[in-house]
DNA sequence: CTGAAAGCGCTAACAT
DNA sequence: ATGTTAGCGCTTTCAG
């Protein structure tokens, strides 16, 4: 690697004026400006990134740790972060927790000792049910900003970037009541998360909400993601008088739709059916899934925006943003 | 953050003192070791990363340029490589090229100033396409390690881990001749890239090595992804005597499988399929669709081996590895 | 307009 | 056994 000192030797001047010359400082004459400044470009000088870390400490790093990098959802956020972050200058460290409260923690501590600036989070599950909130805000204290994003914990003061899952689930629930749905399943693999509970509840206020629907809640939420597809054709199997079934994560609803369509239902004309994917689903659904959209990216570039604010100016208060969610009705729906 | 200046200056020690108590050096004595230690634990000291780095022209971390996080080989290939880097002590930096030479180039460019000790890539299109090699040789010549997995470049001189495309393709198209099958169709969509000419060149191999086959070969292999599956169907209801389908890319196998049941085929008594996926696409077909698995997880721990040979040791010669893969015959094939 | 010097936090050769 | 010093590459104040 070329260095300041290596230029300055070779132009006879002094590593602050090289310094100075590149960073277009006014102390410097044009002419000398023009000569570093060639001289860099044709030894291809690029600066240290580390001295500039240490001397400015500041690092142009965002530390993110996601639960699962096979999950969709948090693959595309993870695309929105690096696509928005990189825009900005900003490298991307990540850590993967994989649902593991000591890899969550460690990671923390490890990027903790100035490898980043901040960093975006959507916590374990271990972490969540353990309701572990203190090695949050042993960061916090330590002055780095963390932004949460789906997963977050109510309990750490900081910005937090989520969806309405109680709402959004809410008005799926109640789109299929409205086309007249007598007997409406949720199914959920994730249950025990913040925003499984908050998806339950929502498909259980709208029950509860309508006059019309007579019917008790019908809930499929155990079990393991791994079995979860045979739980749901025994499911359909034993339920034939089930009409509606809407999935609280994000695979359930494609498996079943497939299991219900080997099973030689009509859908959507006997049975209508709601995931939680986004289009990436779509190509491996025919007829073609209707989802509600958590717009990943919108979550993903929220984030980042969110974080490089806190972290080049000094805003005060946490602020919680919401990400609007989407009802995208295609051919699994009636209406 | 709390400085070896600062512990110190606590205990009226000198700085290297410190530094060296805190690395066990025989020289200081066992109880300042000690004292050190305790106050070290106590303010919860952590070494700055940077400074080390510095001082040390190493930063244990690696850089990984991936072409697409949203395909679900790469994103598992990550998994393994954060895991298996992690539990080395290196940290892992992404970059996503999105299949853009420019963004490629650049994410090299710029974390080539002494971010990283080196790097994990997987070329993108644009770069495969147009051949450009320029970018890979002037890292090797900074002395960065590259190690290049699946989508690699032949004419650069450095570590590479690949799967055996062309005979894994060529196995798979034998079986299915084997079978009995008469008219096999390939389907593609990544025949530009090297892996896809491979793949493609091993189907063929297959069908003129046997004497039994009678047929032309059937290549869909154009349109982008993202319409795939509409020429998809068209193909299938277009040639009903298709009785083979193998697919030379992640996704068109659980696309064709969904297909040929909604067209009505008897999978697989009247059509056999093979995908080249793997477990993960299992929940999303019924039934579960027999594939040639590459074993993604193998080929990112691989990398990650290679890799921090390559930084820690002084090895030479430049090697490739081959991961073997598996034709896993599941529901969609006979025999 | 240019340069010398200090310092970011750490390590290590070299005193004492 | 402990301390002093120099230096990794850079920025920045202060002097000339």
């Amino acid at each position: 690697m070329v260095t300041l000192k290596q230029l300055a030797e070779q132009l006879s001047v002094s590593v602050s004026t090289v310094s100075k010359a590149l960073h277009d400082s006014e102390e410097i004459s044009p002419e000398t400006v023009k000569r570093v400044k060639a001289l860099a470009k044709h030894l291809n000088y690029q600066p240290n990134k580390m001295a500039i870390s240490l001397k400015s400490s500041k690092t142009k790093s965002i530390g993110v740790i996601i639960p699962n990098i096979l999950n969709h959802f948090f693959a595309k956020v993870l695309f929105a972060i690096e696509k928005e972050a990189s825009s900005r200058g900003y490298d991307i460290i990540i850590c993967i927790s994989n649902e593991s409260f000591t890899k969550e923690l460690q990671s923390l501590e490890v990027l903790g000792n100035g490898s980043v600036d901040g960093f975006i989070i959507s916590i374990a599950e271990e972490t969540q049910t353990k309701n572990k909130i203190d090695h949050f805000n042993s960061i916090l204290q330590q002055q780095l900003p963390i932004v949460m994003f789906d997963r977050v914990a109510n309990d750490v003061d900081c910005d937090k970037v989520i969806i309405d899952d109680f709402g959004a689930m809410q008005k799926a629930t109640t789109h299929l009541i409205n086309e007249g749905r007598k007997k409406i399943a949720l199914f959920s693999n994730i249950d025990e998360l913040s925003v499984g509970k908050l998806r339950s509840d929502g498909y259980l206020k709208a029950l509860s909400d309508s006059k019309e629907y007579k019917n008790e809640p019908i809930m499929l939420t155990h079990g393991k993601e791994e079995d979860f597809d045979e739980y749901i054709e025994a499911f359909l199997i034993k339920n034939p008088d089930v009409d509606g079934i809407i999935s609280a994560d994000n695979t359930s609803g494609v498996i079943a739709l497939n299991k219900a369509l080997k099973l030689g239902y009509k859908v959507p004309q006997q049975l209508s059916i709601i995931g939680f994917s986004d289009e990436n689903v779509l190509k491996f659904t025919d007829p073609k899934l209707s989802t509600i959209s958590q717009h990943a990216l919108d979550i993903g570039k929220a984030s980042v925006k969110i974080l490089i604010d806190r972290i080049e100016k000094v805003t005060t208060v946490s602020k919680t943003k919401v990400i609007k969610t989407d009802l995208v009705l295609r051919q699994t729906t009636t209406h």
